[in-house]
DNA sequence: GCTGATCGAGACCTTTTGGGTCTGAACTAT
DNA sequence: ATAGTTCAGACCCAAAAGGTCTCGATCAGC
């Protein structure tokens, strides 16, 4: 079995084509360098070296060996040093799952600003998908970490709340909800944009409605955030948005707070509960701290 | 400094996750296994296995390293059955030059057949170039065997001439010296398609003329045989070619046999008088075998 | 042609280290 | 509890790496 020394006092002797000034280089003395050659010899079964007169001359076949052993040791070295850097989380790859409201709340911008200045070595995956199906991509591996809605229940994965915000309501700017406080009741029966991205939020509208005491006329059914606010620019209609979208509003558009409606948006984080690496664990963190921040800003 | 052997018994243990199987399947037992992993641990300063209760579990640096050991592992058991291949002549790169005459006299499409058959693995480079430009390229190590005209006096390179053959003359097939045998006399004067291939050749042409007794009137240079036995077709004069390639002659031309003229065409190897591959030797001697058999075809 | 210097390799010894055996601690399953 | 696993430590031996000394063969310089 070839072993590395071998081939890195090969590399040495090739090189000078002189076993004292290879045996100088390496650290060791002459005789025991001129016996690992032979040995080496040996076991290839192939002479690497002519030995004429008092002179080691390599042949062809050793001057291929020399540029093949060069660079299997250099990827041996490389090896080690990869390995540490990904041990570290300074390099490898994270593959991140995300739902849009994850973006537009600016918590995954914040972290991937993060990582790419504190750890510009790590290759970062990103893809923005519906929670259910970023949960079955994180069980099968496809996924180190995922952003999702709500609180599933998933026992095999660790999943924490991360983020929390109220839904507002978007009102026509020139309506009259956009004056004053607004009351359940004045809710009753008034055009409504739905937003259904996809899963999980679906039934809390309903039970929510239901809880403040209104039920609004769904006149248009969207399936994103901008749409909506969109729709409520050009008056069709009001809609509820997370608060998060409702930071740069469109013209025509007002924001108002609801205090009595029991409905947020909640993200949550997931991974995988098997041990991850230093680099999951870390983005894991940042993504905590950046969520709160965000959503406490004092 | 990482060793193979290291990486030979991280993967197994790696691929098991149980140092006792690992221990079997390497033909060690078990305890000092578990040692040299732990020193490959030290060594490289990373945690590859989760010690938890009775169990070893990779971790993912540890998985990150298991897929690029086995790649690094498999590369040095290549390295030692490639340089037995190479050494053996069974594979490896030869790159030959040669001139035109060498592929005209099917001496080299002789060895490349051969080649191509008993030595498949074997990647073989032809450059045909002038003899001139093919010493300096096998000089530079361009070049492992040159096939060139005449004998050149290169006390550096190893020449040996391999294949001589006479010129004979093509003439028109219905003109007067396509009847009878040709004497140097009737030559006298008569128009002549000179071809100078571009070295060595060129002044032998008229030490040969003056010797046999005959100046012809040169009215065409051409730079290929097929060039001058095209125009000789055309009945535009006479031109002397080596035998080889006037053994499919165009229609018109007739090929006559000029014994009186001290005239040949010679071929000759070259390599390094360095040690060469033995592959490189093999085919050198099989030229010498291809020719010897081409020019006495008994 | 002699002499000293140089180089590769063999003989012989020391040190290092890889591998074996036994054992213990921690844990699982019955 | 108890027996059976499993990993790792303690201890020992053998193999192999490395050091020193030496010799034979050149080769440069006189």
């Amino acid at each position: 079995m070839i072993e590395l020394r071998l081939l890195r006092y090969f590399i040495a002797v090739a090189e000078t084509e002189h076993v004292g000034k290879a045996a100088t280089r390496l650290h060791i003395s002459q005789s025991p360098l001129s016996r690992q050659i032979r040995q080496l010899e040996d076991l290839i079964g192939v002479p690497l070296f002519d030995r004429e007169r008092r002179r080691i001359r390599i042949t062809p076949a050793g001057r291929w060996l020399l540029g093949h052993a060069r660079e299997l040791v250099a990827r041996g070295d490389a090896l080690v040093r990869d390995v540490r850097a990904i041990s570290g989380g300074d390099a490898g790859q994270i593959a991140v799952g995300c739902v849009g409201t994850a973006l537009a709340s600016g918590i995954l911008p914040r972290v991937l600003r993060r990582l790419r200045s504190e750890r510009p070595g790590v290759r970062l995956v990103l893809r923005q998908a519906a929670s259910s199906a970023q949960l079955a991509q994180l069980r099968a591996g496809e996924l180190d970490l995922a952003l999702i809605h709500g609180d599933p229940r998933a026992p095999d994965l660790a999943v924490r709340r991360v983020f929390e915000q109220p839904y507002v309501l978007a009102v026509p700017r020139s309506g009259p909800l956009a004056r004053r406080a607004i009351r359940p009741a004045q809710l009753e029966g008034q055009p409504w944009i739905l937003v259904a991205p996809g899963d999980d939020e679906r039934d809390r509208w309903a039970t929510a409605w239901g809880a403040a005491g209104f039920t609004p006329e769904v006149t248009v059914r969207v399936v994103e955030w901008t749409s909506a606010l969109a729709l409520v620019d050009a008056g069709i209609g009001l809609a509820l948005v997370p608060r998060s979208y409702a930071a740069m509003p469109p013209r025509h558009v007002a924001i108002r707070e609801l205090p009595w409606l029991k409905l947020t948006s909640r993200l949550s984080l997931a991974v995988r509960r098997s041990a991850g690496s230093k680099l999951t664990g870390d983005v894991a963190h940042w993504i905590e701290e950046a969520a709160a921040q965000i959503g406490s800003p004092r």
